[in-house]
DNA sequence: TTTGAAATCCGAGGGAA
DNA sequence: TTCCCTCGGATTTCAAA
């Protein structure tokens, strides 16, 4: 992970469209350095992910709901699986205070969140209790760091 | 926003390098219409960027933290701004309670955390109080919702 | 709005430095 | 590793339906 790659990642982030043939021009290297480059960071792991993101409201996912979750200790793999098997389920973290688990979904309405997540999460085995974070809109959401300023 | 777009939607989500003759082809359409139709659901805001998603831990920024702010009012948009505004915020909400302002933070560690975030929210105006969720582990991450089961 | 063809340009791989 | 080169194939455009 020297400058090259670090600038990589960087035009990456901000449009995964780019051409390597552009990337190797702003870095004075070949376009086949960058090409190998973008590849093995790919294989490496470093870039998880080459993907899009999409307007809510315009998507028709336009209630973004954070939920912590308490659960029984012993099952708590269990429902981190559960939740993760959920599409409107985006994220799914684990802390250690003040809930067990958290998670950021995303559904077309409130009625959409009852059905499609809150009833699943509470009909889970091992789910203690649950608390919904409602947002009300989005000022800002990027997939990751873009270092400099916008 | 048909049953074409959605079918778009949904591989650029999965791999949004996928080629557009690769799209067509399962569609049973041109590539040029594919090519088209990208362009206008890019123009038309629904897809709002090409990005990539990188590993927090390979890529430097291994501490995921989730803050909820409460601000004075009438500075609520003031600081909405400083938070945007940050490298290391990537996502801020507006939400009735128990917050007024939600935000997603990445950072390299808990003394970045401090330095880079937290004290330049507890110094900018309007700012009455917080409370950070730090995570422990991420198990998922999407960016958007993908149709049908993984 | 979609199509199909044409021209340009890019991605991918191999071999040399 | 990086660079150069080349080929196969993709992107992009445009006129026509």
């Amino acid at each position: 992970m020297d400058l090259t790659d670090r600038t990589i990642i960087e035009k990456l982030t901000r449009d995964s469209r780019i051409h390597c043939t552009e990337i190797a021009s702003e870095l004075g290297v070949a376009t086949s350095t960058v090409h190998k480059r973008v590849n093995q960071l790919y294989n490496d792991g470093v870039i998880e992910q080459f993907t899009i993101i999409l307007n809510p409201e315009k998507s028709g996912t336009a209630l973004t709901t954070f939920i912590g979750i308490n659960v029984d200790s012993g099952r708590k793999d269990e429902v981190i699986n559960t939740l993760k098997s959920l599409n409107n389920v985006l994220e799914v973290y684990e802390l250690l205070e003040p809930y067990d688990i958290f998670v950021k979904v995303r559904t077309r309405d409130i009625s959409e969140l009852k059905e499609n997540v809150l009833r699943v999460i509470a009909n889970t085995k091992g789910v203690l209790n649950t608390s919904s974070i409602l947002t009300t809109r989005r000022h800002k959401e990027n997939a990751c760091i873009t270092k400099n300023g916008d």
